[in-house]
DNA sequence: AGCAAGGATGAAAGCGCTCTCAAAATCTAG
DNA sequence: CTAGATTTTGAGAGCGCTTTCATCCTTGCT
């Protein structure tokens, strides 16, 4: 008889027992007689009932949401994490609140606000470079976060990711190994971006170990994309000192330096040598394979699920785990062709 | 003096006025004096207060949030447009929910639910193909919808997006102009899956209209990927009769064939024409370009999101809109190499 | 100056659920 | 069989906000 959707206490009329009880038997069965537990739950399944979330929220203090703010989902490897986040809180009863912001921090500060006001019981966000606006609100608010990708060197956040730097460094020694003295990097756009940063910062790290400089000029920053990838490659090849290893700050920067090269002619690997990061699909299928860092961004997605739903159970959680990286070599690297032999 | 988070009351007490004015001030700024607002307004920014999303949402019965399904996000393409969605949604102040299925009825179902549970105001599916049930829960809490990425032919359901069927046939007119009469798809799976048998079904009958037949063997269905593409590829060349034009469904599919084909040395588009489907980036960098229809797919999320806040603001809206494709001609298609000269 | 009309404000009643607290029912054991 | 312990249930008070309705100020006119 009742119009529009049916409420706890329709359940709870319809089942002979008070609100109270009717609550109690949809959301912590064991404390309802099974009996008792049954005539509700028919009555909930024959009125077609379903919770009112917000009502739900308001009572409760908690929303069984969570949200991710990302820099965009265009970046098919967020998109990977992102997806791998949403299945792991549903299974739990979660759903997932999105807010990307194209890697401004003003927007980043907006959507971040917007998701607290939706109630979120804890946020994902990814990469250290904050506002620290945005860490004071989420004080404030006492919201449970955190961080994904990379490692908090202050230890103050709790977080997720990867080693960027001691990977790019690996990444370049591989190079340095096979030969190569004459370095270039294709990287995405660094400002609020400390992934890019960090993976940078190592591959110079790593080449000042062996005595070598990068210079400026030799680092091309451009925003992700593959046409980015094609222009950095053929800045590099203008000029006159061309480098013999390239190493791309991910695989779609990767992906179109190879296919600039092979618009140019030149062979990859003898010609040059090309690396990225993420070992997207792409990476493997490539003719020839791209040699590149695997992160496990499935991982990823599922360690930030579990972190964020086990704090907001009680449980014990790190505070802080490293998720281990893999050099993934394949067709794109080989010693430079013009090694000077048996210079040690 | 407060503890926890600032509320509705304590900013009306600051600035002087009561939660109802302060409420006003806030959500419904025309509605007060401007000295009034002013006061409120500051007496909110001192607190840093932000609303309570429940709250507010069990008051006004309405969440400011929409929620989409998806199939995956691991298709750069739903990436693409639901990032779209969500920065349209944004800008007006709402928020994103986002579920995704796996394309699996039941868990489409199940992800809907949780949707509504959440008090979502509207709601995005991808594609026509759903479960009965589904439709009559949308209908049972009068819950706004759109569908997109199809176009409904029963016309009950509001919806926005492309005449699959009809580009299917486009590309394959373009490709029978060109001289081809042996033809194969790739497609994705299916099941579920109203795009994709839409597109098959336009190469059929396009290939129809001119006498010829699309036999089933000459339908490969695999799942998304680029290995998909691959795998397609390579049974189709080990085939006695080689297809002269291969169309896959989207792009992803599109590229695999390609780089299958070069590994065996093929010449596109000389010993076989390949198009796609979507114009994802890589489309256009790859040698040779892929010819495929464009979708346009950020238009799609922002048109579906206009849709959606129409609806909710009581606007007219159109029931039905179809968004143009366009052929993209590129390097991938050629007329076939030993066409039978003259034939007309 | 006096009064109607309209605009701004305040009081208070919920929105649908959870959860504490107390009462009732059930069980345990002497 | 009954006192006491324990489990199950119900009553009712909010959770923080919006929104009706009534009240109080302003204005504009006569």
């Amino acid at each position: 008889m009742s119009k529009g959707a049916p409420k706890l206490s329709d359940v709870a009329r319809m089942a002979g027992v008070s609100p109270a009880t009717a609550s109690r038997a949809l959301s912590t069965p064991a404390q309802v007689r099974p009996e008792t537990r049954a005539k509700v739950d028919d009555a909930a399944r024959l009125l077609g009932y379903v919770p009112h979330g917000a009502a739900r929220a308001l009572a409760s203090q908690r929303s069984r949401t969570i949200g991710a703010v990302i820099p965009t989902l265009d970046n098919a490897i967020f998109a990977n994490s992102v997806n791998a986040l949403q299945r792991s809180l549903a299974e739990s009863g979660y759903t997932l609140l999105l807010g990307s912001h194209g890697y401004d921090p003003a927007v980043e500060l907006e959507v971040t606000r917007a998701l607290i006001e939706r109630g979120v019981d804890g946020i994902v966000f990814v990469g250290t470079d904050h506002d620290p606006q945005l860490y004071r609100m989420l004080a404030t608010f006492r919201i449970p976060y955190v961080l994904t990708w990379s490692l908090d060197p202050s230890g103050h956040h709790p977080c997720i990711g990867f080693n960027n730097r001691e990977a790019a460094m690996q990444v370049t020694r591989f190079l340095l190994d096979l030969g190569h003295r004459n370095f270039a990097v294709i990287s995405g756009l660094t400002a609020h971006n400390d992934r890019a940063r960090d993976r940078v910062a190592g591959v110079r790290d790593a080449l000042r170990a062996r005595g070598l400089d990068l210079t400026p000029q030799a680092v091309i920053e451009r925003p992700y994309s593959f046409a980015s990838g094609q222009e950095g490659m053929r800045e590099l090849l203008k000029r006159a000192l061309r480098p013999s290893a390239v190493v791309c700050i991910n695989d779609v920067l990767a992906v179109g330096a190879i296919i600039e090269c092979r618009a140019e002619g030149l062979d990859i690997p003898r010609d040059v040598s090309i690396t990225g990061f993420d070992d997207m699909e792409i990476a493997a299928q490539l003719a020839p394979g791209l040699t590149t860092m695997r992160l496990p961004t499935v991982d990823l997605g599922r360690s930030a699920a579990a972190y964020l739903l086990d704090r907001l159970a009680g449980r014990e959680v790190a505070p802080s785990t490293e998720l281990p990286v893999q050099l993934v070599v394949r067709g794109s690297t080989a010693p430079p062709r013009s090694r000077s032999a048996g210079r040690k």
